[in-house]
DNA sequence: TGTACATCAGTGAACGCGCGTTCACTGATGTAC
DNA sequence: TGTACATCAGTGAACGCGCGTTCACTGATGTAC
């Protein structure tokens, strides 16, 4: 019989290491990142918060773990929304789990583009694999419409949509315009400055 | 004669309250404003740590003072670069100048969009008014072009035009496939993300 | 103009807390024979 | 199957530092008379 269900009350946990970015998780959510504690990580997980080394070199790593987790799920929900053969809903689609991602993890999303608050100056940092995943997904979010695209740089078409998407979801982040605004209708305007981006701004 | 200029070796320092912000600017630029600390920004202002509780309540304070400053800064930018009649013109004078800022001024820009950092939860926060100007703003930089507007909802060409601007700068600040790339090349991708914006993504 | 005095704006020392991290330890587990 | 032993994964106590903030103080300034 394995451990790692039966000892949960058992001195020895079992399966810590995933309790403890679980946790962190959850707790970077209720209180913001910055006030993530190591002490306050472990209580809420049940142990000591010296157990927490031995699992991680440090406090910066399990909030790395953790920002590497998001972006894991940010690009998983990306793909399965974008896959449509219509290019308009794969782009609206897309813009929407952006969104809704943001919305459900607010802390982890600020989170993901501020490694300056888990890595040490210097250190070749994990998280640029991450960003450059999320900015291949996008890529191939377009790249079955690529027909269809005006004729521009390569790369134009990729960044333009990615920043509609990313800016928005920061405003209504960060924004107390949209505090309180339900999601629904935020995920309309979304739709909307999809089309807009797509259509153009201005009338020929 | 006043003593603000001739007393700055003297025992009363005359214009600390202002030195305090330009050094809390300074300060936060160089090892981000989460890493502030009223100690080190004293010493770097040549007074005692205890001088700064003469003239901000607490620590949060002197960068709320901070934020507040860029803001404004930020805001006459834009309202400088956008003033042209033509609309293509004014979009991308707007882009650029928000982008210019960003990178010239990284930490307080990141800084604006997390009032979290030094505010206190539930507290009426004086950055929403700043954020709220901002956005009043931008609606002025479109004002004059908005018979040439498809007909939409009234408030999307603003938010259209300011996720893609946010969403691209905030890109650039924090994705490392931009670190070191000279600032008139990024300035070139932001005219070239409104064109694609004002024309659209695809052709008709 | 000179003096007394209230007020302002500094100083240096100290408080006290919370935090990340370390350490010696101990109980639990797995394995060799 | 039983025993010895290495290793793993916890514990609780303690270290030590840095920080925000406070306090009694003191020098400088401005004003009333």
């Amino acid at each position: 019989m394995s451990s790692s269900t039966s000892s949960r009350r058992s001195y020895h946990h079992g399966d810590l290491r995933n309790v403890l970015v679980e946790q962190a998780r959850a707790l970077a959510e209720e209180v913001g990142p910055e006030h993530l504690t190591v002490r306050s990580l472990a209580a809420r997980a049940g142990v000591s918060h010296a157990a927490a080394y031995h699992h991680f070199a440090d406090k910066n790593a399990i909030l790395r773990a953790v920002a590497v987790e998001a972006f894991g799920d940010l690009r998983a929900r990306m793909r399965a929304a974008a896959d449509s053969p219509d290019a308009m809903t794969a782009f609206i689609g897309m813009a929407q789990a952006y969104l809704g991602f943001a919305l459900e993890r607010r802390a982890a999303f600020k989170f993901m583009w501020s490694p300056e608050l888990c890595m040490p100056p210097g250190e070749p940092d994990p998280l640029e694999t991450a960003q450059r995943g999320l900015a291949a997904d996008i890529d191939e979010v377009l790249a079955p419409h690529r027909d269809r695209l005006r004729p521009t740089d390569e790369r134009l078409p990729m960044l333009a949509l990615w920043s509609m998407v990313h800016g928005y979801t920061l405003i209504v982040v960060d924004t107390p315009a949209f505090k309180g605004a339900p999601p629904q209708d935020l995920q309309g305007i979304a739709a909307a400055l999809i089309v807009t981006l797509t259509n153009g701004l201005l009338v020929p």
